[in-house]
DNA sequence: TTTAGATATCGATATTTCTCGATATATGAA
DNA sequence: TTCATATATCGAGAAATATCGATATCTAAA
C-alpha cells in the first residue's frame, strides 16, 4: 500500500478524518470554497498579498455561531491537518483552503479506502 | 447544497469521518477490500448465503491486535456509519464493505468538500 | 439438554474532544 | 507610548471516545 501516487499516507488521512469529524469544521471548509458567496469582501487583502480567497477569523466566526476561541481552535485544527493554510496580514489572520491537500485526500479516498 | 446527486448529506458524512478517525478502523476497511489477500478463506460461507467477501469477526480480530470486544465494537461503529454491512450465518457474524455507501462517500468528498 | 465456541454487551477507567470565558499577544492607529 | 481591535492560548468542566476484562447471548454439536 504505497503512497507514491497519492501523496498522502494513512496517518495524515486519519488526521484529516479527525479534523472533519465535526459538523462545524466541515461547514467552514465548505464555505471557504466560495468565499464571495459566504463572506463579505476581505477589503484588507490586496493583490500583492497573494492570498486570494482568504477569509479572516472574525468573519468566519460570525457565520458559525461559535465563540471566538473555539473558532480559532477549529481553524488551527483544520490547518494542522493540512486542509487549510493561513497567512497573517496586519492584524488579521486569513485562512483559505489548501486545494493541493484536498486533492491528495480525494485521491487517497479513491484509491486507498 | 443539495444531496440529490450525491446520495449523502453532511450529517452522514460526519458520521463516516468519525468512524474513520481511528487508524485501526481504517485498516479494517482497507483489508476488507481484498479479503482473499488478508484473511484465510471463510469456509463456512456458501454461495447461497449471498455474502461474498464477508469475513468473520475473529479473523478480523486476529489481524488487528486488539481485543475481541474492541473488535466487535469497531465493526459496529463501521456498520452504523454505513461503511460495512453484516450478516449473521450460524455462529459467525460476517462483515464486508458496503461499496454503495463508499461510492456515495467518494462522490460527497469530490463534490461537497 | 449440556457444552463449547463465536460474538455482543456491560461496566469501568483513562484519554481525548468540545466549548467556553478569561487572559495574553500582536498589530495598527492615535 | 497608549489604546483598540484581531487573534491565539490557557485553564476548566462536561461530554465523548478508547479499550479492556468479564459476562451474557446465540448457535451448533455432542
Amino acid at each position: 500500500m504505497g503512497k507514491e501516487i497519492v501523496g498522502m499516507d494513512d496517518g495524515q488521512a486519519v488526521e484529516i478524518f479527525k479534523a472533519l469529524s465535526n459538523q462545524t469544521r466541515v461547514r467552514i471548509l465548505q464555505m471557504l470554497r466560495e468565499p464571495a458567496v459566504y463572506f463579505s469582501p476581505q477589503i484588507h487583502i490586496t493583490k500583492e498579498d497573494g492570498f486570494d480567497g482568504g477569509v479572516c477569523v472574525s468573519d468566519i466566526r460570525s457565520k458559525t455561531g461559535i465563540s471566538q476561541s473555539t473558532t480559532s481552535q477549529y481553524l488551527s485544527i483544520l490547518q494542522q491537518s493540512g486542509l487549510v493554510e493561513m497567512k497573517r496580514i496586519g492584524q488579521w489572520t486569513y485562512y483559505r483552503r489548501n486545494e493541493e491537500t484536498i486533492k491528495q485526500f480525494e485521491r487517497y479516498i479513491g484509491s486507498h479506502l
